[in-house]
DNA sequence: ACGAAAACAATAATCGTTTTCAATTAAATG
DNA sequence: CATTTAATTGAAAACGATTATTGTTTTCGT
C-alpha cells in the first residue's frame, strides 16, 4: 500500500464521510450518488480518483477483481488460479492435489457455517496474484 | 451448470478445439485470434456466445469475477466478502474472527508453498457468492 | 499572500462485453 | 429426403464501467 502525496480537499473529506455512512462496500456509482447531494457539481471522475487515492493512502480498502476479463478453461475440475501481473496470464495455482483437497474441505466447512447463519452459498472464488515462476526467473 | 439446447456447429467445434490447444485459460480475445486463422469470417460475438454456451453445458469452465465493479470499504482490516446475486450487494462474510484467522493461516501456508515453487505471491482474493440472509428470508 | 503542484469539472475516449436484427443453418418432423 | 422451425450466425450498434484529456481552480509550503 504505497503512500502517495495527498491533499485533503473538501471533496475528499465528504467522499470519505459518505463512504463511512454508506457502510456496506458501495460501488463508485453509489458513492457518487450520495456525495452529489452535498456537492451537486462533483464529477464522476473526481469520485473515482479520490477513492483511488484514499485507498492508496490506507484510509479505505479497494475491493476489485484480480483480473476483470473473462477467461475459459478446458479443465472443468476444481482447482485454483494464479494471476501473474507481469505476463498477465492466468495459471493454475501450483499446488498438489492433496493441498487443493484440504483447502476445499476447509472452505467447504466455512460455507456450512455461513449456511447455518442464514446465507445460501452457491460457491466461491479463490485467486492468488503476484509474479509467476517463469517471469520471476528473469 | 444448467444444460441448454446446444447445436454442434462448425464454429463451436473449432472454438473448443482451439481452446484446448491454447491450454492456459485464455481470454475471449485470445481465442478469437487463433480461431480467426481457421475461420476468417467469424465474429467476436460468436466467440463470446459460443464460449458461454460451451461452459453452460459443461464442456469448459468459465473463470470470471464474482462482481466486476470496483467497490470500497471503510474497514481496512483483513476480512472476506459475500456477494449477494439477488440484491447485488457486497457484504462481509458472516464469520467469527477466529474462523477468519484460521482460514488466513491456512491460506498463508498455501502461499508459502507456492513461494517455495518459485512464485512470488503478492496476495489473494477469496469471495463467496449466493443469496444473503435478508434476501433469503423473503 | 504568492506561486508551483495537485486537484478539479466536464467531456471524450477506451475497454470488454452484450444486444439487435436480418440472413443462414442444424436438426427434428413428416 | 424435403420441409419446417428454432437456434445460430456475422455485422454493427449499444452498453456500462473506467480512464484520459483539457483547461480552470484550489491547496499549501514558503
Amino acid at each position: 500500500m504505497e503512500k502517495v502525496p495527498m491533499r485533503i480537499t473538501y471533496q475528499r473529506k465528504i467522499i470519505l464521510e459518505e463512504l463511512k455512512n454508506l457502510g456496506n462496500h458501495p460501488t463508485v456509482d453509489e458513492v457518487y450518488m450520495v456525495v452529489k447531494k452535498r456537492l451537486p457539481k462533483i464529477s464522476m471522475s473526481t469520485v473515482y480518483r479520490s477513492l483511488e487515492v484514499l485507498s492508496k493512502n490506507g484510509f479505505i480498502k479497494k475491493i476489485e477483481p484480480v483480473d476483470t476479463q473473462k477467461r475459459f478453461d478446458d479443465n472443468t475440475s476444481t482447482h485454483y488460479h494464479f494471476y501473474c501481473k507481469n505476463c498477465e496470464k492466468m495459471k493454475d495455482a501450483p499446488l498438489k492435489p492433496e493441498m487443493v483437497k484440504k483447502l476445499e474441505k476447509e472452505i467447504g466447512a466455512i460455507e456450512k457455517i455461513m449456511e447455518g447463519n442464514g446465507y445460501k452459498v452457491d460457491g466461491y472464488t479463490l485467486e492468488f496474484f503476484g509474479t509467476c515462476k517463469s517471469c520471476e526467473q528473469k
